[in-house]
DNA sequence: ACATAATACATCGTAACACGAAGTATTCGT
DNA sequence: ACGAATACTTCGTGTTACGATGTATTATGT
């Protein structure tokens, strides 16, 4: 799929895969996959955006001697997503542009 | 309008607006303003951009004195198009995605 | 037992890209 | 006469997704 179409849905996908429970890189990896695949470079450069935009907070646990980074949303990271629901009401204004000059011939 | 959001739409919007007629930059930009605002600079970068990539031609055409560049769609452009639609129903697999897990409590 | 895959996070460099700013030049309205 | 509208161009910049690469542990298969 063409990257430029993923962007601006990546950070919200993050974080509404992180919206009902406190979830770590790896599983929301696999919780997006069958959605949308992204690599782990992608998702840590978004996880570390969205902690500096104060969309979430970060808390390190230890699981079998393994380190594990447990993301939580908070309530900006809420907001944003919110946000995003009236974003989305103009992106499919524009895909009706595109659909309307598609249908005139 | 979130800039990431818009990618992707960008050049199939342009596409479209001269896939039934022939036209030019400037009004290009009107006739898109009411479903996307898009400066000058992205727009003639865009639209060579699709040049070289052989979406579509360039005519240049004497009007009141002054040069205007008629854009023309190419096989290639048209076929830009209809990839975009197989690509927007991934776009919804995603949204999808984000509304699920936003309606889950 | 040994190899390979899976789990888990981190960093670096790069190329694509949208946009603001600034510029050039003509014509039209008032 | 003067500003707005028409019309295209170029430069620099900041954001960003990703591949490549690295570290380290645990589970699985043969």
């Amino acid at each position: 799929m063409d990257i430029q179409l993923k962007r601006g849905l990546l950070d919200v996908c993050v974080l509404s895969a992180i919206k009902n429970e406190d979830s770590y890189g790896y599983k929301i990896i696999k919780d997006m996959s069958p959605y949308i695949v992204m690599s782990e470079s992608t998702l840590y450069t978004i996880l570390k955006r969205l902690e500096l935009g104060n969309m979430l907070t970060v808390r390190n646990v230890e699981h079998n001697g393994r380190l594990r980074k447990y993301y939580h949303i908070t309530k900006a990271g809420l907001g944003r997503i919110e946000d995003f629901k009236d974003e989305w009401r103009e992106v499919m204004n524009i895909y009706q542009f595109v659909m309307k000059e598609d249908k005139k011939r």
